[in-house]
DNA sequence: CGTTTCTCTTAAGGTGCCCCTAAGCTGGGG
DNA sequence: CCCCAGCTTAGGGGCACCTTAAGAGAAACG
């Protein structure tokens, strides 16, 4: 599976192709958009991580230019927090993700999965529990085939726990995940969306582990 | 589950060690590299977490020693921020996963858990005596395959006894552990517990050692 | 740019469960 | 036979969590 990492920071450049080798993939890396022009050309990549801020030739009209000639490949792109105007636009001209920086690896490497099985038709793997079905991609939960509608918040939070399920998640683990390392909420606001769960999705989902957090029983619901 | 700890900082190794012990590892805590290499020419471990600053051996010299050996135990990485050339050279030397200091003790055992089951496929780590298991991630327990609802106060007394099999604890050590450093109780609350305990696994699992403490034996409840 | 809608947080009040307490009981050891 | 450590039982209080409601803020709409 080979990748294409374009990417002008050294340090971080450096730590992705490590990285993305490690999770098993064959990484070209090159630091600025003309190379990347010249390379996606010639050659052809299971996907392309882009980063925005290049030398040469931008990183939008490297993606620009990409689709422009029908190539499909799929493209993740790196960008800052505050250049949120950048994300829309690259959505806009036909990225398939982004990330924001600074992100994790793992971030990276499941998104990455995620995007090369999406262009391969492959189906993205659900999260179930009983009745419940959790679409990562698609952001979607259904109850017993029925759609539910879920707020951002709400999806999240059940995403956590049922990426963890069997497994009880405290209070401290929730809140740290969905509440990006900064501005911690002091209030019950973790508790109400519990509810909100609930009341959307049954009272026997979610289980509530007195003193220490939640979990979600990986044969719940009958 | 065994795992190896390598760690010089004294502050540091002490967390470590609780905090994996309470996930469920029997922890063996290792200062420097001479005695890890040491510990791991002659024992086997499930994992091994490592700190790469070490007093005598670096921890990148063993790891490259451990990997010199074609001993495929999984190894985790602690690293400080500003060192990431050391983290790649870990990655390059065979290290399965890393961890930037400072860091949270739910990653580390997230992490290892990971990197545990990838090793050989495995489920969690359980405590096991006789018929009763307790599984710390999912804080249940059960009794001849039979689930048992227990209390906050009554797992976690159970937990410590657990880890602690062979060995008498003795009210005052357990009372430290239960309550945490202030806030003593003076009355017979642990007495109480234990009872309560016992009606739920059965007598002979806890065995009461007078004037000391209670301790459970390795083989018990047949 | 004002209006509307939606989401998230905050806060307050309620409730059920757990945990401590205490007091009587039991049995082993001196 | 007595004493004391531990066992047993029951109840009340406190706290963690639930539930509900409403306001702030952001996004969507015309």
């Amino acid at each position: 599976m080979r990748i294409l990492l374009v990417e002008d920071d050294r340090l971080l450049g450096d730590g992705l192709q490590v990285g993305l080798t490690q999770a098993g993939y064959a990484v070209d890396w090159l630091r600025d958009g003309e190379a990347a022009v010249m390379a996606l050309s010639t050659e052809s990549f299971a996907a392309v991580v882009l980063d925005l801020g290049l030398p040469k030739r931008d990183g939008l009209s490297v993606l620009q230019w990409l689709r422009g000639r029908h190539d499909a490949t799929p493209v993740l792109i790196l960008t800052a927090r505050d250049q949120l105007e950048d994300k829309v636009r690259g959505l806009d001209l036909g990225a398939d993700d982004y990330v924001l920086k600074p992100f994790d690896l793992d971030e990276i490497t499941a998104r990455l999965r995620a995007l090369v099985r999406r262009a391969h038709g492959r189906p993205e793997p659900v999260l179930a529990v009983g009745e419940i079905e959790l679409n990562p991609a698609a952001r979607s939960v259904t109850r017993a085939g029925q759609a539910v509608e879920l707020t951002p918040r709400e999806f999240d939070l059940l995403h956590l726990l049922l990426e963890n399920t069997d497994r009880v998640l405290t209070r401290r683990a929730l809140e740290e995940q969905l509440y990006t390392w900064n501005e911690a909420v002091d209030s019950n606001a973790l508790e109400v969306h519990i509810h909100h769960l609930r009341k959307k999705l049954g009272n026997d989902l979610i289980r509530t582990v007195r003193g220490v957090g939640y979990m979600v029983p990986a044969g719940a619901t009958p």
